[in-house]
DNA sequence: CCTGTTTTCTTGAACGAGTCAAGATAAGGA
DNA sequence: TCCTTATCTTGACTCGTTCAAGAAAACAGG
């Protein structure tokens, strides 16, 4: 699928070049990759891909509007080809997991503030806290000290129900 | 205040000392602070107060549930007094400036995702991008090409137009 | 197909935010 | 007041990311 990768990164007036090739390739592969993961997954069609450029090829496909940075909190920055739809996350307190979870709203900002405090609000960014299906198996059966720590705390230090 | 706060220290199991109270005093003005604000005016009070006195405050606070770390995308931590009430926020894009939106649809998690792959949820954090009031104005008064900078891309997408 | 211009990549250094660890200090119960 | 333990202090250090300068490669034009 090179070829459709090219034609995207034509299409928005940037050059076709191995580096950027890789890393969406990475990025078709890995849903939610961090920078990190897609740098060692270049590596494989790209041996020596340095970090500092995979950072230079995210940016630019951010800036053109093929690739969306998610940041969710206590975590490193998350890379997604799904852009312009409007669609939100779930996170795993405990492993850090993501998943898509499709805007059931509409079209951004899918939801608007109660009291705007004078704002132009343009986009609702919702993130869905909670425990994936693998971290809950885990935590019912090992220690339930372990549960309770990360009800108490989870990555970001305050999960108050 | 300093009683009211000693008391919500020792409620919580928490001694009460000195750089605490600075901490709480600065949040109680502050109500969006991050760490070098909190630093520098608790300073005020405990001139030798180490950052790293403060980021030891600050975890001991959140976990205690006195404080509540929020961590818009790019920018450093934000803490807060107002916890327990499921509030969300406005981040202006331009400024960084944060306001607070009552949550308007109940108890957390106040939404629920369509489709939750699994996942136990136990918060919804909404964000919502856009621009205070002082960054509209200056946005207008000031070159056209900005706001359109700003519109397309924002504090977290790396700005490269 | 070759050439020139411009983008892009490479390399290496640097930065900010936050964490870790060990010893000194102070809070609060006995 | 004394003792135990939590807390603060000091300093080094990590991680994720950005900055800068020169080398290499893309692609438009001839």
């Amino acid at each position: 699928m090179e070829t459709t990768w090219a034609h995207q990164l034509r299409e928005v007036g940037l050059r076709v070049t191995r580096p950027r090739l890789s890393v969406l390739d990475v990025l078709a592969g890995h849903p939610h990759a961090d920078a990190d993961t897609i740098v060692t997954g270049a590596r494989a069609q790209h041996p020596t891909l340095s970090p500092q450029t995979v950072y230079g090829v995210l940016d630019a496909l951010v800036s053109a509007g093929l690739a969306r940075r998610i940041e969710p909190a206590g975590a490193p920055a998350l890379f997604e080809l799904r852009v312009g739809d409007n669609h939100h996350h779930l996170v795993c307190r405990s492993c850090g997991a993501v998943a898509d979870v499709d805007c059931a709203v509409g079209a951004a900002p899918c939801l608007s503030p109660s009291d705007a405090a004078g704002f132009v609000v343009d986009e609702a960014e919702v993130v869905f806290w909670g425990l994936c299906r693998d971290c809950q198996v885990s935590a019912g059966a090992q220690a339930p000290a372990q549960s309770v720590q990360i009800h108490e705390h989870g990555i970001r230090g305050g999960a108050r129900a």
